[in-house]
DNA sequence: TGCAACTATGTCTAATATGACATAATTCGT
DNA sequence: ACGAATTATGTCATATTAGACATAGTTGCA
């Protein structure tokens, strides 16, 4: 994992540490985090390419600009359920997910 | 959306109704809900793939025995983050994981 | 540069999900 | 049909996640 990515967990109130210490997160956190990662970029390149502002998206799901931008920086404090209804609220397909899931997989050693 | 899906959401605390009332879900209620259902289709058939009881599951899991029910059976009461740490608990791939998301999408109007 | 729109971060209380436990119901081998 | 193992369901208290709000930071364009 490089240092771009553990500052962004950090941020986002992961518990990362060092590159040890993060080798010791048992297999499947490190895929979990990975997951919730990918998912949050799916929400932002998708509201994006659509043209939404975080505000309005919020309203859409009946939630706040503030849980939206926690979304997308993978804060810890936002469930995957919340991800989910986003991506679906956005009109991602089961596809587009999919496919966000998968690139979890990929990025694993990155 | 047939009747024996339908009982089954209901038992597990979802408020369908008759098909009429169904359809007033939102869309990407609807939509969430396959998802969860697909997905607790996945940790049972993957669970049971790897001869694991629920109990050893819950275990493994740092969970309860009647939590790993709940989630199979597309329960109200249970997050998405739970089954997607099952899934990466059993083993699943995010190729698995993505297919089984797929499958939601395939399901829809059944 | 200034300012308006947008995004990030922190912190409340309320709502929801949690593991645990008890116990009922089911399944399956003998 | 019996018993042992497994799964289902209901209910707690506790922990986590929720939306809301305030406000700080950022971006981009006039």
């Amino acid at each position: 994992m490089n240092s771009v990515k553990r500052k962004r967990l950090e941020r986002a109130g992961w518990v990362v540490g060092d590159t040890t210490e993060f080798l010791q997160l048992s297999e499947e956190e490190a895929r979990f985090l990975e997951l919730k990662l990918a998912l949050a970029n799916g929400v932002r390149e998708l509201r994006e390419r659509r043209g939404l502002t975080q505000a309005v998206l919020a309203e859409r799901l009946g939630s706040s600009q503030s849980r939206v931008a926690k979304m997308e920086a993978g804060d810890r404090s936002v469930s995957l359920d919340l991800m989910m209804r986003s991506l679906l609220t956005i009109g991602a397909t089961a596809t587009e997910i999919a496919k966000w899931i998968k690139r979890a997989e990929t990025d694993r050693a990155a």
